[in-house]
DNA sequence: CTTGACTTCGAACGATCGTTTGATACAGCC
DNA sequence: GGCTGTATCAAACGATCGTTCGAAGTCAAG
């Protein structure tokens, strides 16, 4: 066995089973998505999920653990370089670049249709069973809880109550322009293009930002 | 026959169907839940939504035709009494509410879970298939386009483009404030009730007005 | 070469999936 | 009474579901 299980392999069957799965989650949902089709699009045997993950859910739970970390680990290093460099522009605008940039970069891999880990997180973010909701808090909470403090900080005057609604709000913008359903572009006919990060956030954060500064 | 066709009881069988199949289809997605299950919580025959409604998609559609025709009804009647009455006080938090407000009080249903309706149509923004977003186009386009020309009115000075965004960013806030996911309250350790529609809409029209009103 | 741990494989398990069928019940109308 | 269209029913269809099993394959260490 020697060293696999620290330094594994780009084209290992574990990474080929998770990309397949991150795409065929996210395109036909967590039930709609079958092993069958996930192992065939892997190029592995059907009873690999179960060998390597334990469970479809063992596969789900993976796939966020590992999908997950760099985009917290972004989020976190760039919050550090908001601390660094105090207020010298906007607080806030920092901030909510901090936050959302890493999730629209990383989250909307290259690919044909794109976007294939955040349609996952929006999948998840409408389940209730139990499991899932476990599976998001412990992917995101931890990262989520230091940037609704320091946006808590950046906003002195507004009630706490207030700014921890106004971060949820921000949170239903971003899942749903990474989900990216495309509802825009049937209402515009087209015009909008959201695959293009630094022109979502562009708009997204002075939006945000206004938002958040609003009196209570 | 007679006007069954016209005049349907209220606990019909088609209704008891409809009834279920929103509760089960939000809790557990389209493909999560069965026919099974739905036609056992509705208390008819396995082969009556095959009779009733062709097939399971078929009776999808039939469940969002019913569900938002109240919603997109309120949301113009209230477009309309926007326009009797000019702006008289500002005019985008009008139209904002005229917006919002049908969408969270009859898509957050009394119920045990409530926001039934809501959830399942935040499980239909995500799904990228051909018929899904049909299904949603037909049921809310016409009046999501009226509400987007109106906007764009009340913001004469803003590029129509980058209202298009903010306003893809309003139904962002929107549809994941309904399908109330909790995330939030996970966050925050509660304090937050996602379940009144006015303690709501009086924390996210004034930040979505601040949000559209910001400078380009 | 043999051992032993790790991985892959085909095949099957029972369960559940959406759908179809033909029989039966029941209404109003001739 | 017969006739017709509507509705409900039990039962079964083939397909697919996630999971399990035992044999076969792989490869470094003894």
């Amino acid at each position: 066995m020697a060293a696999e299980t620290i330094t594994r392999g780009e084209n290992d069957a574990r990474t080929r089973i998770l990309t397949a799965a991150a795409r065929l989650f996210a395109a036909r949902g967590l039930a709609g998505a079958g092993l069958r089709e996930i192992t065939a699009e892997a190029g592995v045997n059907l009873a690999a999920v179960n060998y390597h993950f334990g469970s479809k859910e063992g596969l789900l739970e993976a796939l966020f653990a590992q999908r997950a970390k760099p985009i917290t680990e972004a989020r976190l290093a760039a919050l550090v370089r908001c601390r660094v460099a105090p207020d010298r522009p906007p607080m806030l605008e920092q901030v909510l670049d901090a936050f959302l940039r890493p999730a629209f970069s990383l989250g909307l891999e290259a690919g044909v249709d794109g976007a294939t880990f955040g349609k996952l997180r929006a999948r998840l973010s409408v389940e209730s069973e139990e499991l899932y909701r476990r599976i998001l808090s412990r992917a995101f909470d931890d990262s989520t809880r230091q940037f609704l403090d320091a946006v808590t900080a950046a906003l002195p005057d507004l009630p706490s109550a207030e700014v921890a609604w106004r971060f949820h709000f921000m949170l239903g913008t971003m899942i749903y322009t990474m989900a990216n359903s495309g509802r825009i572009q049937s209402v515009t006919a087209g015009a909008l293009d959201p695959s293009d990060p630094d022109a979502i956030l562009a708009r997204l954060i002075p939006f945000l930002a206004a938002g958040f500064r609003a009196p209570a």
